[in-house]
DNA sequence: TTTT
DNA sequence: TTTT
């Protein structure tokens, strides 16, 4: 039940693993750093120029433990969440604040490069070959794994 | 051209009238402060319980000119723009950073409520009665809540 | 669990009252026309030009019992849904396809205009009133409910 | 300007690839269609269902030649664009109507696979290697179910 | 810190 | 068929 809409759409590529944690009621939580490109044509001068925004996602329940498994540094993927500022103390005592893209039961994590670990041998898998990003499928030569963050965006 | 997707749309209501001022290149820009608010009940306790969350809005170009014209604290709106967080210099000298919802030309702003004065005979509208569509709230001088309860949503 | 994005958002006013059945599973169903329109500045004449889209959308469960006892013809609302096309046999036995946006338990609805009877008391409320939209709250001259449809955008 | 919202997101992949032509003005139009898949665990059976959604997608101006250039059957993509129906006459004379999803200027599209072409050296590239991007399908002639599986999603 |  |  809302009486507003807040809603946040992402597709960009982690910038490092996901951290994972287990709070003491046993759900879990997963702080992603997102990153999202856009290019555009500078006006007078006709370059091209490219701006990177950073944005802090934390993930809680069933789809932070899925974001631990699947995701890594480099991946694509899209999100679909809401915003939320948290006040918190600094270590010099101030208080600050932060904004956060809080994916829970109602968003979406989508998994956009590859058929990953899901489709592979749960028990071949290990951190390393994760970080390969997509596993080999037995079919070499035939549907190469689409590398990190691979995309062509207009 | 864009090579990801960074895109946030709301509904909610602003709790302040909009600050508009004019960039040295003639460009109009205003600050908008965005009430958008959840409501739920509570698992175990069965209670209605409500979130309040408040959205730096930053409009840009003619947009920013219409949101001076025609909104006021109280106006129901849907916006949409993209997430910057942006640093600047606290006043203690220390690095902040602040996360704002960007409406430039690419954006919408879309007014929820009242034919207000773009309908209304130009003679007889005044700021102060502008004001009026939205009730008194007789805290001046406070950060007052924004009428959510303008709506029904579900 | 998806494994894309079927998304659809919509802002609009009802033509007509929604259409609300139950089907023999005990579930409501409900049957909205919902326009949207767009005006744009025509490039050569520089006239303004309008187009109305007319979008057919179903809700399903509690969502469709709410659309049939607070919507009504010239409602403004805000749904999410996702797009569905189905196929049905035209009165001449001919194959005909339609397209919906459907609204189930993943999907939002919200009322854009005013308090209506979620607020007034229910045993007063009757279809005659409900179409009166926005009910005297008592405070004449403070707070002006919105009439139906009202709204400025950009 | 507009007085409405009408949008739609979709993530998915084509089935077949995109029909280019030039229209009398100059203007390219491109003709897509665009399968969205989603997965879901039946209550009572506990099984895994599966519904595929096709969407009409048209796509005029530079976003069409781009996606003539850069697009294929089973190219997964991000579109952003609006609702339009359309009414027709069918061969046998009568009136029908199809809902497409028109992507133009104000719209977005992305890619969402593969390097592909932009970025490989141009004198190597052909269409017969981009095309290998996806696996052969086998079934030349028919209308072959995209490669959904290119992606893990949840 | 990612990606192109 | 709505709305401005």
């Amino acid at each position: 039940m809302s009486r507003g809409i807040n809603k946040v759409l992402l597709i960009g590529n982690l910038g490092t693993d996901p951290e994972v944690r287990v709070l003491p009621s046993g759900d879990s939580v997963a702080n992603l750093s997102l990153a999202t490109s856009e290019t555009w044509t500078d006006k007078p001068s006709g370059e091209t120029r490219e701006r990177t925004e950073w944005h802090r996602i934390v993930i809680f329940g069933r789809l932070a433990e899925i974001a631990g498994q699947y995701l890594h540094s480099g991946s694509r993927v899209y999100v679909e969440g809401k915003l939320r500022t948290r006040q918190y103390q600094a270590q010099d005592g101030s208080e600050r604040s932060t904004t956060e893209v809080v994916i829970d039961a109602g968003g979406t994590l989508l998994m956009l490069d590859g058929r990953a670990e899901s489709t592979a041998q749960p028990t071949r898998s290990s951190p390393a070959s994760r970080r390969r990003q997509t596993p080999p499928r037995g079919r070499a030569g035939q549907t190469p794994a689409p590398d990190i963050g691979d995309a062509i965006a207009f």
